[in-house]
RNA sequence: GGGUCAUUAGCUCAACGGUAGAGCAGCUGCCUCUUAAGCAGUUGGUUGAUGGUUCGAAUCCAUCAUGACCCA
């Protein structure tokens, strides 16, 4: 499989396509529109199999059906067609005795990939396949492109994601995962609407990209001749609305972060967040618990999922285990004995842990979790209270000094959402943001902004207040036994392909060749 | 960012220094028959790109492009 950019002439040379091209002449000069404007049927493939389901073999009925979709394969020189609908497969079959001579030879100007539709009677064949007899058609569509060979399938990772239409076409599977997405989206707004949220879509372009420790996407406002972010986070605003009188607030939307891509990293991503005055981190663990395991057993049937071979059990209670607790159940360290930010260290080198640009003992005990234990996480659990120096929008833990209320959910291994008791202390929240705006003025980028309205928001005053992100990606590679991001997201971020040396620039695509 | 691997016909893959091949798809006939599925014949390639080594490169070397997996 070669992949490359390539010119609009460079597709228009395809030899299978000239020959296809060909017949849509030969259609035209027949009088046919090959491009017509609608059809309509009578019922879908998946309605007919249910319908004739008790129709025995080799048997004829007189009902008549009009039926539609897309050829994708035929067999005996048109005698027998495969047409696919959204539901599924019907097959036609084509006699001589039931077709008019001009329609019977018309078939030979059908490809795999057009469209017809069909007009019939119902039969059940010999062999017993539930067939529409055809007696009359029209093509729908004629396709210009030659489908992948339907038996060895098509596989090609990089040409599936690339062209995703025609994954789509030879990948039901991909069909199907998108439909449990859009199901688990549907199933997250039915349980919050349901409990009195408010859904309320902040916005995407931000003049300081707050609320997360990320890289944010730079674009330009022309009119303005402002430069402006792509959100990294909901939060900042989401809390606004807390403060503006609303109590129970979601979005769900795509969030942009500029960092690396791989199996569980896309630059733009659908994440939930929500927040609810009144409430502790605690009680979003009970909410979050109760509403992820709708969402499995609505989307997967059960509360037990099979993901990679590996078993999860989302029944309740979840365990929750402090990040201390964990750390030390794994490496037998305790971290409330390291005092300060160069004793951290030295534990955390012990254990062979990169510290990569950990600047502070919270960091560092981040580091060591990280490295050492995120991985050993494989069913659902709440790993809670964090560190305050990784935590600059949390409250203060009500017992622990240095700890914050905060919670993070893991599942095999990986982080897949985080959730606060919401900081709502204007002094404390100005002087953590402060910090940070330090942290960014050293140059790091990943150091969240001092953002000024946010800190006047905060001192009219918010309520106590539970906020969760939950990424909705990650979860629907659990919900869909996905391994990859990509397999989740209906066209994934690519890399553009290189141009190519004698194309034309304005005319370059891409596709697999 | 680092390592390993991959890239050959529309699709799936061979050929591993000596004339680029197969199956399927396509095309042309014949055949009113089927579940990868009729029979026969037949077309189709700048081997991802650019350089190099060699009498000779899909093959060896270098660089680049894109992707996959692993590591950080």
């Amino acid at each position: 499989m070669r992949i490359k950019a390539l010119t609009v002439a460079e597709i228009e040379g395809s030899r299978l396509r000239a020959e296809r091209l060909r017949k849509l002449k030969q259609l035209r000069e027949e009088g046919v529109n090959p491009y017509p404007y609608k059809f309509e049927r009578t019922h879908c493939a998946a309605e007919l199999h249910e319908l004739y389901k008790d129709l025995p073999a080799d048997t004829e009925t007189d009902s008549v059906v009009k039926v539609c979709g897309r050829i994708m394969n035929e067999r005996n020189t048109w005698m027998f067609v495969d047409l696919y609908d959204e539901s599924g497969k019907i097959q036609l079959f084509c006699h001589k005795a039931s077709l008019e001579e001009t329609l019977l030879k018309r078939l030979k100007l059908l490809d795999k990939g057009d469209f017809i539709g069909v007009t019939g009677t119902i039969r059940r064949t010999k062999q017993g396949e539930l067939s529409v007899k055809v007696t009359g058609w029209e093509i729908l569509c004629k396709s210009l492109q030659p489908l992948p060979d339907s038996w060895d399938g098509f596989k090609d990772v990089e040409a599936r994601y690339r062209h995703r239409y025609v994954d789509l076409i030879m990948n039901p599977s991909v069909r199907q995962t998108l439909r449990k997405r859009s199901l688990a989206l549907r199933c997250l707004r039915e349980f919050l609407d349901g409990r009195g949220y408010l859904e309320i879509e902040t916005p995407v372009l931000q003049t300081e990209a707050g609320g997360a420790d990320a890289r944010p996407f730079v674009t330009h406002h022309n009119a303005l001749d402002i430069d402006l972010y792509l959100r990294i986070a909901t939060e900042l605003h989401l809390k606004r609305l807390i403060i503006g009188g609303f109590e129970k607030v979601y979005d769900i939307g795509r969030i942009f972060r500029n960092e690396g891509i791989s199996t569980r990293h896309n630059p733009e991503f659908t994440m939930l967040e929500m927040y609810q005055a009144y409430g502790d981190y605690n009680d979003l663990m009970d909410l979050t618990e109760e509403m992820l395991l709708t969402v499995v057993t609505t989307v997967c049937g059960s509360a037990k999922i099979s993901y990679q071979g590996t078993e999860l059990d989302f029944t309740r209670p979840w365990r929750r285990v402090t990040m201390a607790d964990a750390i030390k159940e794994v490496t037998g360290l305790d971290v409330d004995t390291l005092g300060d930010f160069s004793a951290a260290k030295e534990a955390a080198l012990t254990l062979g842990v990169d510290l990569k640009d950990a600047d502070s003992r919270g960091a560092v005990i981040n580091a060591i979790f990280e490295d050492k234990v995120e991985a050993t996480l494989i069913q659902p659990t709440f790993l809670i209270d964090y560190p305050v120096e990784i935590s600059p929008l949390t409250k203060m833990h009500r017992t622990k000094p240095g700890q914050v209320e905060r919670f993070e959910l893991f599942m095999y291994g990986r982080e897949h959402g985080n959730g606060y008791s919401e900081l709502s202390d204007p002094e404390d929240q100005r002087a953590r943001l402060e910090l940070q705006a330090a942290k960014r003025a050293a140059g790091n980028e990943e150091a969240q902004p001092l953002d000024l309205d946010f800190i006047l928001a905060m001192e009219y005053g918010m309520p106590p207040t539970m906020g969760v992100g939950i990424g909705i990606d990650r979860l629907v590679m659990l919900l869909t036994d996905s391994p990859s991001i990509r397999d989740v997201i209906a066209f994934p971020t690519m890399k553009p392909l290189g141009k190519s040396d004698k194309g034309q620039d304005d005319d370059e695509v891409s596709r697999s060749h």
